[in-house]
DNA sequence: TTAAACAGTACTGAATTGGTCCCATTTTAC
DNA sequence: GTAAAATGGGACCAATTCAGTACTGTTTAA
């Protein structure tokens, strides 16, 4: 199917969810969970792996909670997924150096780097700021051919 | 971990070797198990995928086997990909009719079907014949910058 | 001192994926 | 005409990955 996980949905969720409030303070796992309908065991590991890969900051103790660690205009899909999903490696010999024997004489590894490269690409343009503003994707051209569906 | 499955890499193995055996004739899938060292039942599935997608042209009986449908620069890696894995749709909301309660007014949709868009491109412009052959990726810009990384 | 928050880790059940098996049908060689 | 070699079409099982939960500890401020 080609997806990206689940989490990694609820992740960019969240985080939207955030850059919102973000005008008053920072929000708590306990706040989030209510107001995004996400289960709170859910909410909690998820923006610990974000706090972890250095997307959010954390206060603890009392009135603790959680920000965003950059400005909502410098934290993009690409970082985003790969907080809670790894690096983005579309094909296994991409992230780990493995024999890949099948392969006789690899002709096909330059072509994934290139495909690796746009997609992490495309998705590192967006960043949170157009999703809680609604601004415009940025026009693609592959080849020379603008590509931007719709 | 956000990759292609195996049996896509397969696939695209397979169908190098079937394009290059095209000089002389079709190929069978007991050939294609020896050659490429991929199990035969697995090679058997692959193949039937592919039939029923069109990227592929059966000939039964005693002296059949398989031949590409269209030449090798017009079979690409987004077909491939879609025969074995179902239509590209990195979102749940991007394939089916889906209820989308989490995301309260939607808008990150556009953005979604604006990577999805660009990342079946960055797939559809390596072809069969690219892959045999050696030929370099096509650059590809992104809001006017150059991405193709390597 | 206590309550509310994050930190870390381990575990379980569900879903997907990878791989196998079996039998039917088609075609050709002998 | 028959047997062999190929595809066609299912169903099926095993292994891995993913999603979700639980528990226990640490920090901070009222
Ligand atoms: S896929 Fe790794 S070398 Fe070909
Ligand atoms: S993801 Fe489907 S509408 Fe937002």
């Amino acid at each position: 199917m080609l997806r990206i996980s689940k989490l990694s949905d609820y992740a960019i969720v969240l985080l939207c969810e955030i850059a919102k409030a973000e005008r008053g303070e920072g929000t708590t796992a306990r706040q989030l969970a209510a107001t995004t309908q996400i289960a709170l065991p859910t909410v909690v590991k998820l923006l610990k792996m974000l706090k972890e890969d250095g997307v959010l900051l954390s206060m603890q103790g009392r009135n603790g909670g959680y920000r965003l660690a950059r400005r909502p205009s410098e934290t993009n899909l690409a970082v985003i997924i790969e907080a809670v999903e790894g690096p983005i490696a579309l094909t296994e010999c991409m992230s780990e150096e493995l024999d890949c024997q099948i392969h006789s004489k690899c002709n096909t590894r330059p072509h994934w780097v290139h495909i690796n490269a746009a997609f992490r690409q495309a998705l590192s343009v967006v960043t949170l700021n157009d999703l809680t503003t609604g601004t415009m994707p940025v026009p693609v051209t592959l080849g020379g051919v603008r590509v931007a569906a719709l």
